[in-house]
DNA sequence: CAATCACGCAACTTCAGGGTTGCATTTCAA
DNA sequence: TTGAAATGCAACCCTGAAGTTGCGTGATTG
């Protein structure tokens, strides 16, 4: 069984990525922010139960996993998402789902032979 | 921009198996797990810098979203790897990356025209 | 049978994450 | 210029996650 293992910082990226994915309000945000497109904090305040500071920081949490990045315009601060760490850690769940899938396959072949 | 939106159920899954994989120590386990293959909690525990009640509440959460699954074997109990949810958390997170880098493209080739 | 191994259960502690309120600051627009 | 809009900053609360210790129980083995 190849593991997965590779070097460490992409793990480390990967679990920032999950663990940023893995909050309600955040997962709702990079959705509407995919669906939305660009938004400002207040926009993206709308429809939530949560206040405009959560949303902040909720938006902090996402950058630091580098999912989205914001720039100003004018007096408000529009936010983007960024696909690339997505990828990633995409690839990398396939990676491990792969690496299974095959070592449960020769060990399949290996008992019926 | 289509979104990604889909069954309120697959978008929870997934959120689950993210805040499963956010874990330093669970990221650990699920590496482990599909690098060594099956093992037991005292197993998995060997060069682990927690307890061994720590990694059995790990391997809850982890059970918890689907992403393992132990089974007794005598006094001891075999934990082994469940690639499905991993292969459709993987899914969702393409679609987005996908949804997010077309509305991309889009909005270029209409700025360009 | 006795010692031990592998584990389950429960109480307890600690602390970071998620949320809020209050106020200051910058920008926009009439 | 002045009020409102959009945001930044900081202090604070509060729950739950993560970890530990202690003890009890079924399975193994000598």
């Amino acid at each position: 069984m190849s593991p997965p293992s590779g070097a460490p910082a992409k793990v480390e990226r990967a679990r920032s990525v999950f663990s940023a994915l893995g909050d309600e309000t955040r997962l709702a945000l990079v959705a509407r922010l995919c669906s939305g497109g660009p938004q400002s904090i207040t926009q993206l305040t709308t429809r939530s139960d949560v206040t405009r500071q959560a949303i902040t920081r909720h938006l902090d949490v996402l950058a630091g996993a580098g999912l989205v990045h914001g720039s100003r315009r004018g007096r408000e601060r529009i936010w983007n998402l960024d696909s690339a760490p997505l990828n990633e850690a995409s690839r990398y769940l396939e990676q491990i789902s792969n690496t299974w899938d095959t070592a449960l396959n020769r060990l399949r072949k290996f008992v019926e032979e």
